[in-house]
DNA sequence: GCAATAGTGTCTGTCAGACAATATAGG
DNA sequence: CCTATATTGTCTGACAGACACTATTGC
């Protein structure tokens, strides 16, 4: 088809039409204590003061999208690099209400013990426990010494958490993405620990093993776990290629 | 973590930063002559002047970009309706020459007569072959009188076009999206036919059927396919509800 | 030996692939 | 009856869930 003379104005002069702001959110997730967790910050001012939300921040126009979440992975959750993937883009009117907002959403999945380092370095960030319940809708709350404490989740962000856990829910099992919720050297229970906390299921035990074992993507280190007062757990080492 | 001066500048005065072009490509995918195929354009001017294009078009700053994606459906390919998905947010920073442009993928699955039917309609469209390789790559081509002819791809859309069959290679066989490339009624066979245009191997029919019949998806009709010399296959009709 | 968890073995049901057998339309 | 495709039936191997059994550590 012929561009249409509107499409070739547009295509010339985009400075013609107003255009959308796109941020880049970032769902940044691990396993804590058997819940799936992401980290929150508290938004201080309207809109939704006093609620919680994703880090994110705006698209620079001198870089790319994979770029601009890696940049506020630093900037936000003071870490290098982390298994990262690009989500969803939410694009809908009145998300932001206060000027039109499109949002390209991140996640990425950290071992626990870089999870708590990022809370310790910025005592901004709130971790967040999540559930999500038979429809699909998420749910976080926090720990905060006399039990769960709600909190409220701003903007759409619940939807950013629920396409999150909905999109580890359908990897864990056939990807090798669950290793990067786990340090280098892990247990084969930590792992089911991390895939039943994902799936929220309880999973059998020695299926799993086998099922694990059989994928190739582990290599025993012939070290065991140390301090237990019974028997001691062999380490396993995620191995990348299993060709 | 408090906002930072730059986060709040920059959220309560997105003027005061250069913002990219948010446009909607979209993936018209049907199956054809047990291929995969989609319908392309052809660019006229530069850049990638002679090369073939996904349709598409900017973002208009008062719809959501779900709403983009239909507008354009019925632009492009002059249809109402058809089931349509988001598939990725493609972002790198020279990815149109001209100037930067940030593109929200959809695709869209069409039954091979709608799809005829909007080449009929608009004569500017062509009706691309895909194949993939084993490495992800996917060629266009076209039949053109004289056999299979290569049609070069603008832009990124090789790869826009590769996320779309992965897409759809990742859902067929779970999701009752399959039957979206279908008329209303129709035979195991097409169903099959379908199945292994999309997946690019040859299916075990009577494993093929049972899978099918036990999801629960497919209606009989009681009606049979006429015209054939050989025994008459029974139409089945999709039905949505499974519960 | 006891407690507690790691790790193994075996049975069974489900399901997909292979492939043979039967059914039915027009001619 | 013949041809060509539809449809069904049966065997078999792969694999996951259930569950019992054995192994090993500190005390």
């Amino acid at each position: 088809m012929i561009e249409s003379e509107a499409d070739y104005l547009n295509r010339y002069d985009p400075a013609a039409f107003d255009r959308p702001s796109i941020a880049v959110d970032l769902v940044l997730m691990s396993v804590i204590d058997g819940l799936p967790a992401a980290l929150l910050v508290r938004r201080e001012e309207h809109p939704f003061a006093g609620s919680w939300a994703l880090p994110g921040g705006f698209v620079h126009i001198d870089e790319s999208l994979d770029d601009a979440a890696r940049r506020l992975l630093g900037d936000k959750a003071h870490m290098a690099d982390a298994y990262m993937e690009q989500l969803y883009t939410f694009g809908a009117l009145g998300r932001d209400p206060r000027t039109r907002v499109i949002s390209v959403a991140y996640f990425a999945l950290l071992p626990a013990d870089r999870f708590a380092a990022a809370l310790r370095a910025d005592h901004g960030l709130t971790l967040a426990r999540l559930r999500m319940d038979e429809d699909g809708n998420v749910a976080a709350s926090t720990d905060d010494g006399n039990g769960d404490t709600a909190l409220p989740l701003a903007f759409d962000h619940a939807e950013l958490l629920s396409h999150a856990i909905r999109r580890l829910r359908g990897k864990i099992d056939y990807s090798p993405i669950g290793f990067a919720l786990l340090p280098d050297r892990f247990t084969l229970r930590a792992l089911q620990d991390v895939h039943e906390a994902i799936l929220s299921v309880s999973l059998n035990k020695s299926a799993f093993r086998r099922r694990m074992l059989d994928r190739g993507w582990l290599e025993p280190t012939g070290e065991r776990v140390t301090g237990s007062s019974f028997r001691p757990a062999e380490l396993f080492r995620f191995r990348p290629v299993s060709s």
